[in-house]
DNA sequence: GGCGTCTCTGTTACGCGTAACATCATACCG
DNA sequence: CGGTATGATGTTACGCGTAACAGAGACGCC
């Protein structure tokens, strides 16, 4: 019972029909050019034997492996699972597998990933970050398989970026907070990556086009809701005229909303509350809070389309795609005067 | 500049070098194995241009791939986003590279995928189902890779089940709100999957041991806020004396805490909630939400150390590995009385 | 009957890193 | 100095699916 029976090779189901491997070969990927005394019998032993496709050799010699890498950051933060989930929505139905990896926002580790992905020889990759260090530009180059980045419009591209203007984003809902009257309003940010300077640049941006003082709170630590609310009363603490407060993302916003419940604090009348991103949590809460919708899986889905079309050998026509975000009022912000 | 320069292999840095390319395998490996001289040359070597191992053909002769197969029905419900980070805490570190594929809870998807898993020779297979056709256990067997079910701590395992006993848990939360005077108690299940109808059992159970008429609200549709609430309205419909809510997952929970917040329905005088997997969100918010607290991050820890384990040929201990759970009351019950 | 054409199957070679074994030089020993 | 141990490098073969080419037989056409 215990002989380590090997998993069977194509040359087992042909040496059970009697043919070469060749033909079983043929069988598999154009069952039509086989005559059909010998479709019958080859699919007969593959049941038989169990075969399992084995994609290895073919990846070997034809350096094809019809995998791609993703890279995230990570893989809890909700945004990350929406954006695979519409770059799969297209690759899927393809025929290409995803190969996942995840960094934890640390630059060496993502240039780990991305030599341990170029390992397994896939056809294109996905980063979720804009800036990359001269090592993995190199590594790419060298590598030569198809890159867009995601998440942010920035230019220059690696070759192609697929995103949307988190400056200009986090400017827009800044100058909205403002014109609700929440002048003294204070940034939440956490896991200071690239994204969350350039958000916090557009926040600053609006709050001196307006003759305001910035004040921006900052952690190292991830964002979760427990986050949130422990920066509101570090925020209460240090800036007593506190009248506003815009979050790097929607689980802040969150937290940062029940922490008002808990110390009876009113919003919007005496805080505002923004989010970032639009999550199906910030829509559902009594009250709505505003946030910044950004196009996660429309993200996914176009990265994936035109990763594909580059697999086909078409060349890059855009190289940055400027998607568009969407101002969610909501009721956590005062009434327009 | 177009000329289609390939990837350098082994063998172009060995003739830059003047030695063999299984010289420079030795020193990619073991490095003290090579000359010091050699060394040196070699390193600049592989520098000069820019190589990138390739795992490929080493997985093609030894049929090891460092690479493990990790399937979950859904990447956008948070409870596998968890477990996948419980489960790569262990293998990043061993140096094993996770492929994960996802099936949106359709068995004939998870067939295929385990195909296109195993057609990229994973070592080993983390499944977080455990009902599966004839065609997987099968293929699982020819194979010969060693395989996790986790989730729940069904026996009898494929080989080997990690996770917690999902009857147990409903049956012991729905007493909670029994005793806490909740016994017109509704269930509310989402993605009739195999653990949900545990869940429902172990409800069903609770509430006929105490001589209560269950009641459970079902849907297809995948759970969300949004689905929440939609369910609550049902219930409220359907079952006039309605005092208490007992949801499949956190999601539905709030979102039907939400909905009952904008009816102006006291939670929980009026009606009592109570969630399932305690994930961040119910205890940040305000009243804290009632649920079952389940071990998604050791679950996947310990998969992996376990799956480590038997691929260093050391035989399964323990088939079924049974995890602890626990009832957090919150604040979304009565009193105890 | 001869020739081209078509259909089906077989043959050969390839991809590339590494285990196992072979070889060679040097060092060390009594 | 013969003999053996040691270290460094080379040689060979392997894994297995598939592209490209080759061959064989059947058929049709003039």
């Amino acid at each position: 019972m215990s002989e380590k029976r090997k998993r069977p090779t194509l040359q087992d189901v042909a040496d059970r029909v009697g043919v070469t491997k060749m033909t079983v070969s043929r069988y598999l990927k154009k069952p039509e050019q086989v005559s059909s005394v010998l479709q019958e019998k080859i699919q007969g032993a593959l049941d038989e034997l169990g075969y399992i496709p084995n994609k290895v050799p073919d990846i070997l010699s034809s350096s094809k492996s019809h995998a791609i890498g993703v890279l995230v950051p990570s893989l809890t933060n909700q945004v990350f699972a929406e954006l695979i989930r519409g770059f799969e929505s297209v690759t899927e139905p393809a025929g290409y597998q995803t190969m996942l990896a995840h960094y934890g926002y640390s630059q060496s580790a993502e240039e780990a990933r991305i030599a341990t992905l170029l390992g397994y020889n896939v056809d294109g990759l996905i980063l979720s970050e804009s800036f990359h260090t001269e090592r993995v530009r190199r590594m790419i180059k060298t590598a030569g398989v198809p890159v867009i980045e995601v998440m942010d419009s920035i230019s220059p591209a690696i070759e192609q970026a697929i995103g949307f203007d988190n400056e200009a984003a986090a400017f827009a809902m800044t100058e909205l907070m403002i014109e609700r009257g929440h002048r003294n309003t204070v940034y939440f940010a956490a896991r200071m990556d690239a994204r969350t300077r350039l958000k916090i640049q557009g926040y600053e941006r609006a709050m001196r086009k307006h003759g305001l003082e910035p004040f921006s709170l900052q952690t190292e630590q991830a964002s979760s809701f427990t986050r949130g609310a422990l920066l509101l009363r570090q925020a209460l603490e240090q800036h007593k005229d506190l009248d506003g407060i815009f979050c790097t993302n929607d689980d802040l916003a969150v937290g940062a909303f029940y922490e008002c419940q808990r110390q009876g604090i009113a919003v919007p009348q005496q805080i505002g509350i923004a989010g970032f991103h639009g999550h199906d949590i910030v829509s559902a809460m009594v009250p709505r809070l505003a946030t910044v919708v950004t196009p996660r899986e429309e993200m996914g889905r176009l990265a994936a389309e035109n990763l594909l079309a580059r697999l086909q050998g078409k060349p890059v026509n855009r190289s940055v795609i400027d998607l568009p975000f969407r101002l969610e009022p909501g009721e956590s912000l005062r009434s327009a005067s």
